[in-house]
DNA sequence: ACCTGAACACCGTTCAAGT
DNA sequence: ACCTGAACACCGTTCAAGT
């Protein structure tokens, strides 16, 4: 593990600690035992290292499952996207305000696009239903990351998981009918 | 025009020319031409003058129209929702992290409730259907927000209108299937 | 009522110098 | 390769004192 790799971890779990809004360059340098000065020899600034935290996000979360109809596909994406915002502290906020275009991030959504026009959508009609399952599936993290403490229990966990489906599916149903 | 009202304006001004994280007491006391310890006779802290500036967001829209079947009213809610928070820069964030709990946004919450109802969808349907067309509403602003300047295009601002309708009528045609 | 002056405990960032 | 020491230009906030 570099210690580039040491730093990014030990940011995460600050993240984690003290939410988005505490993490400070100088507590991590703390945490870490080091000069505020010396993170700069791994990351070129503060925002270096929040797209660097947003791609470890991304990054480690589980495959995507291709099986299914697109419905089901829908809702795989959109759980694995609620999935790894929710894995830290404000991981929805960190994501929308600092996710760097990416190749992989631009795969992804191609492959989502194709798999709402394999559906029977035309080109307009497939980005349209991405970009609102997009919209919900942020809206509605940020949101309960916003009200809810860290970590939720898993009783409101599981509650708000059940509230999310059930939002998606009108969503998954408003797109059905847009295919006839 | 009292003193607090005249501060609160100079803050809305800021923030549409520098953005809402370089919206800072210095720079709003320096356009006051004032020290900034002054600012604290007016607001107890910054996070009372953005939920101040919030407030001021939400109570300056224009009334929403309540004429029409529930699917138009769902539609001028969202419409304006989303306007309002177009009115400023980052008028989208600036809502979901410093909304405080109010009387009027709890009495608008439970109006659309209450229209949802109207339109034959039980409590736990109404609240579900409310749910989402507000995440929905904030996800997209948000996301738009974050990656569009300010002010938009005038090109700009109808073709996302364009696209924010259609994305809505997807979730209004979700809600329809579920009142059968 | 409103503001100044001055301070306090913080920020992100740079850079020569050390090991 | 990694870090220190020291500085720079900032933050939000408090409070006695002035008008």
């Amino acid at each position: 593990m570099s210690r580039r790799d040491e730093v990014l971890q030990a940011a995460l779990d600050l993240l984690d600690e003290v939410g988005l809004d505490a993490l400070t360059t100088r507590r991590l340098a703390e945490r870490l035992g080091v000069r505020p000065g010396a993170l700069y020899r791994h990351f070129d600034s503060k925002r270096a290292l929040l797209e660097a935290m947003v791609q470890h996000l991304l990054t480690s979360a589980p495959e995507t499952q291709v099986a299914g109809d697109w419905a089901q596909q829908v809702r795989a994406v959109a759980g694995a996207g609620r999935a790894a915002m929710l894995t830290r502290r404000d991981g929805a906020r960190l994501l929308v305000s600092h996710l760097a275009p990416s190749e992989a991030a631009r795969a992804g959504w191609e492959r989502f696009v194709g798999v709402l026009r394999g559906a029977g959508l035309d080109e307009p009609g497939a980005l349209l239903a991405a970009d609102t399952v997009f919209s919900y599936v942020n809206g509605f993290t940020i949101e309960e990351q916003t009200r809810d403490g860290f970590p939720q229990t898993a009783e409101r966990r599981a509650w708000r998981d059940q509230v999310f489906q059930a939002g998606l599916e009108l969503i998954v149903a408003g797109i059905r009918t847009s295919l006839s």
